[in-house]
DNA sequence: CGCCAGGCTTCTA
DNA sequence: TAGAAGCATGGC
C-alpha cells in the first residue's frame, strides 16, 4: 500500500502517509490531458465524469468535494492505489538505465483513466505535441461533452458518432478528426468491443483497437496501458524509441517485462526532460 | 522562419 | 514487404 489511511472530512476526503506518490510528476509525463495546474502540488480536471482538484501537501493528498464513497469508486483506481509500487520500483531498479529513470521520479505512478478517452486522446496525440493535445482535448469536451459543476465530461462514442467531420472543424485537430469519427462509430456500434478487451490477451486486445483507422500499434499501446492497466504493454514514441535504442539495444530484460509500460512511463519523463530543457 | 511533435496511412520500388 | 512521403496544425 503506497498510503496509511483515507479520511472523509467537512472539507472532502484527505489521504495520508503516501509513499512514491509525487502528484506534480503524475499528471505532467504525458499520460494524461486534462489536469490544469494550479500551482505546485495543486492541480484542476476531470475524470469520470468529476471534475476535482487535488492537492498534494508533503504526504497528504487532498480532494476537496469528495467523498469517501467517490473516493473508493472512482480515485482509488484512478490514482491506482490497487498497485503496490515499492514492488514496481524494486521490480525496475534491478536494471541499471530503470534504475536512473526511476530515481529521477521515484513518485511517478500510471493513471488508470477511462478506456474511451484515453483511446480518443491517444489518437490524437499522434504526430502532436503534448501542450497541443490538451488544447484540442479540452476544445472537444467544451463542444461536445456534457457540462458538469466545473467542468465538461468527455463525450461519449455516442455523442461523436453522430457528427460530420466539419462539425469536429473547431477543434484544428487536422487529418485526426476522420479517426475519431471512425473510433466513435465502430465503439458505439460495438464493432469494436471496448468492454470485451479485458478478456482479451495483449496481442489480441491490440488488434481489436487497431480495426479503426488511426489506430496503430503506439496508439493501441498507451489505450491498454493507461486505460486499461496492462502494465505489461511497452508504448513506443519518438522519444521512447532514442531511449531503447541508447539503453537498450539487445531489447528489454526479462526480468523487468512484466512491468515494462510502467517503467516506460519513468523513462519518458526522465529521458524526455534529461533531452530537452522542459515543454 | 524551419523543424518537430507520445504516428498512421498510402504510395513506391 | 520495407522504406519514404504526406498529412493539419501550431509550439518553440
Amino acid at each position: 500500500m503506497d498510503y496509511t489511511g483515507v479520511y472523509e472530512n467537512e472539507s472532502g476526503v484527505a489521504v495520508t502517509g503516501l509513499t512514491g506518490f509525487c502528484l506534480d510528476d503524475i499528471l505532467d509525463c504525458g499520460q494524461c490531458f486534462r489536469w490544469e495546474n494550479i500551482s505546485k502540488g495543486h492541480w484542476r480536471g476531470t475524470a469520470f465524469g468529476l471534475c476535482r482538484e487535488l492537492i498534494q501537501q508533503d504526504d497528504i493528498l487532498h480532494i476537496p468535494g469528495a467523498s469517501m464513497d467517490e473516493f473508493s469508486r472512482v480515485w482509488h483506481g484512478y490514482l491506482d492505489f490497487g498497485r503496490d509500487y515499492s514492488t514496481v520500483r524494486e521490480i525496475l531498479t534491478k536494471d541499471p538505465a530503470m534504475r536512473l529513470a526511476v530515481e529521477f521520479t521515484p513518485g511517478m505512478r500510471v493513471l488508470r483513466q477511462e478506456p474511451w478517452e484515453t483511446l480518443c486522446s491517444f489518437i490524437i496525440s499522434q504526430n502532436n505535441n503534448i501542450k497541443r493535445i490538451k488544447g484540442i482535448v479540452s476544445r472537444l469536451c467544451e463542444l461536445f461533452g456534457e457540462k458538469t459543476a466545473g467542468g465538461y465530461t468527455f463525450p461519449s462514442p455516442e455523442a461523436l458518432s453522430f457528427l460530420a467531420e466539419s462539425d469536429l472543424a473547431p477543434l484544428r485537430c487536422g487529418f485526426r478528426a476522420p479517426y475519431i469519427l471512425d473510433a466513435a462509430r465502430k465503439v458505439s456500434s460495438g464493432e469494436v468491443d471496448l468492454a470485451g478487451i479485458n478478456s482479451l490477451p495483449d496481442g489480441e486486445a491490440a488488434a481489436e483497437l487497431m480495426k479503426i483507422r488511426g489506430v496503430g500499434p503506439k496508439v493501441a499501446a498507451c489505450a491498454l496501458l493507461y486505460g486499461f492497466g496492462r502494465a505489461g504493454i511497452l508504448p513506443v514514441d519518438v522519444w521512447i524509441r532514442r531511449a531503447l535504442d541508447e539503453f537498450y539495444p539487445d531489447g528489454i530484460p526479462q526480468e523487468i517485462k512484466e512491468v515494462c509500460g510502467l517503467g516506460q512511463q519513468y523513462l519518458f519523463h526522465y529521458y524526455r526532460l534529461r533531452n530537452k530543457s522542459a515543454n
